[in-house]
DNA sequence: GTTTATATTGAGCATACATTCAATGAACGC
DNA sequence: GCGTTCATTGAATGTATGCTCAATATAAAC
């Protein structure tokens, strides 16, 4: 039992120091060499534990993909208040740097051109944007958010967001934006 | 003569096809021969014309640099106008896909972790935030724009749009947004 | 205490690509 | 026409790096 335990532990160690390595190297720039150095093992080793550095990107996405987004909102909280308390959390995390942060900018990576091909399509299918096409709708039946097409709402929304979690990934000197700037792009 | 001239156009016509790739498929990920194969050349002779890949990506931050974000405002005009008209002219390139959108996403891709360094510093100096900052103060002064740290608001600003920018060159089939919508995140 | 399974190492293999280069062809100057 | 310069090619080179593997240590099982 203690054998397997400790395994699994390291596999998690590996997995944390590949995600912080991944946001803040990139993919690409990041050799196995690197993420065995900073773990305290020797490069042969991370194969005993990952069967290539892809299964190791895989195994992160796979973790990634039961965020934040994949979570059904509760119908009786109104949708403005929903985001907002959302956004509150995410910023804060920002400011904190744990894992759920540095995930959430992982998956953004994931998904563009250049990144394994796997990687991007299982990202890909983690759709954040359903759950908050509904919440639109509902908003939008509710009179507290504007018209326009529901879908482009929540795609804008999510896009904004990852362009501004990327921001304050590279430049850690800037100060956490006002969720109710980004909700005024939905409100009335 | 002639000569000169076929040269810088045909240079011209690599920094395009380059662009495209560097879009579509990332930069690591467009090898060298690809794009010799696209220009419908041999890959010794990409060395011709360029004298390495970061070279040639270098040249194509140069151009970046002297983009939309590098424009002075007019002070006679209402910020929320200026604004608003920009971006309606980015999204409408956004739809025919011309050089100046895949510009705007290089530039983005770019400035991230795991880019050549050179690349990343230069396009990181073409400071598209400060004239934004001046603007949105400007808006603050007449009222028009909420209170609030102007600084983090252009970041956010831009931020936002590059996100957007990214997404709509991932997804082609996304309608364009309303201007207006990212405008509200600075209006009163 | 012996056998078996797992953990660990670092040197070496294989591959993918950027880059070089010697050789050839085409255009230009005179 | 003829030599000089530029354009062009594709094969060869060098390097970086993901990954394999034989060897050894360590722990588990009995």
């Amino acid at each position: 039992m203690t054998r397997k335990e400790q395994k699994e532990e390291r596999r998690q160690a590996i997995l944390m120091t590949a995600l912080t390595l991944f946001v803040e190297r990139g993919y690409h720039d990041t050799k196995i060499t690197d993420i065995a150095e900073a773990v305290g093992m020797s490069t042969g080793l991370m194969f005993h534990y990952f069967a290539s550095k892809e299964e190791l990107l895989l195994e992160l996405v796979r973790m990634g993909t039961m965020g934040p987004g994949s979570v059904n909102p509760d119908d009786r909280i109104p949708p403005d208040v929903y985001l907002t308390e959302f956004l509150k959390q995410v910023f804060k995390y920002a400011k904190e740097q744990p894992w759920v942060f540095n995930m959430f900018v992982l998956m953004a990576q994931v998904r563009r051109p250049g990144m394994p091909e796997e990687a991007r399509k299982l990202s890909a299918s983690a759709d954040a944007v359903s759950p908050t096409v509904k919440l639109i709708k509902r908003g939008q039946r509710d009179g507290i958010f504007h018209e326009g097409d529901a879908k482009t709402m929540a795609i804008v929304f999510w896009a904004s967001l990852q362009g501004i979690m990327e921001e304050l990934a590279m430049n850690k000197d800037m100060k956490t934006p006002d969720p109710e700037w980004i909700i005024s792009m939905l409100r009335k």
